[in-house]
DNA sequence: ATTGTGTATGCAGAAATTTCTATATAGCGA
DNA sequence: TCGCTATATAGAAATTTCTGCATACACAAT
């Protein structure tokens, strides 16, 4: 049997609007850093360093794909509980594509740029949608 | 639709281990501050205000009877989710009378006195303060 | 009024967390 | 190789939280 310090230290991980939404998103589908701090309107090493914490905790892994680092839970104890946990206060799905990858401006990984059908152009959203991240303007 | 931020206060609340275990006593019976203060093994002043805490959010809540405070789960949607919550990360009973009240040493509340059958009693608890119950145990 | 008991609250130092900036590392293509 | 991009990490300041302690409050009995 857990101890309440250890149940209370799995809460507190999920105690940060932050990590809740990252995890919230990681349940549905893997995503990269890029992808979440573009959804999260968040600069990358604040993502980096939140997903960090959840990595040290065993509640996400990583796997490389080239220079893109996907995120997912992980197939531990911990974070079977936090996704019981997350049906518990959010039962529904987040996104608006149900269980799927939500294609967003700002990112470059190939599992956005594989879906062509999406609604906004990133040149078109791009200036007002992500002034946290040092905008590389490509001139042609 | 709660926001991240409404879900991580309540899961703050959670994420802290007196807390947790004040929310799971409670959540099998009401109990009064002194019988916390005894089964936490903490001081008064302490438990009372995580109890404060708690009844802030509208997780708690308190009546009184006599001198006594005694706390339970409060009926909002909040201490709803907090129950399921508790449910997941422990769903088995927490006291070994199932569902019922735990006599405990150092609280002279009524609901304490008025089980006889308990190994050890406080042999200087001779504070007949229980204006509920008429069966005082009274010294001669 | 005074005493005693149960409970609530205010406060201060300590400890932890949040969030940002700056910088470092690593892979890929030219 | 170099430059670019994606990510990780370190450090630090601002803020919040934790927790013990003293004391105040409410009420009943003396």
């Amino acid at each position: 049997m857990t101890s309440y310090r250890e149940q209370a230290r799995l809460l507190r991980l999920m105690a940060h609007p932050m990590r809740l939404e990252i995890l919230s998103i990681l349940r549905e589908a893997d995503e990269c850093v890029c992808h979440l701090s573009a959804v999260l309107k968040k600069p990358q090493p604040y993502v980096s360093q939140q997903l960090a914490v959840l990595r040290k905790e065993g509640l996400i892994t990583d796997h490389n794909e080239g220079t893109y680092v996907f995120y997912g839970l992980a197939d531990t104890p911990a974070a079977a509980q936090a996704a019981a946990i997350l049906r518990v206060i959010a039962p529904e799905a987040r996104s608006s594509v149900a269980g799927g990858h939500r294609r967003v401006a700002g990112c470059n990984c190939p599992k956005c740029e594989a879906e062509g059908t999406c609604s906004s152009r990133p040149a078109a959203t791009q200036a007002s949608n992500s002034p946290l991240q040092p905008e590389r303007v490509r001139l042609p």
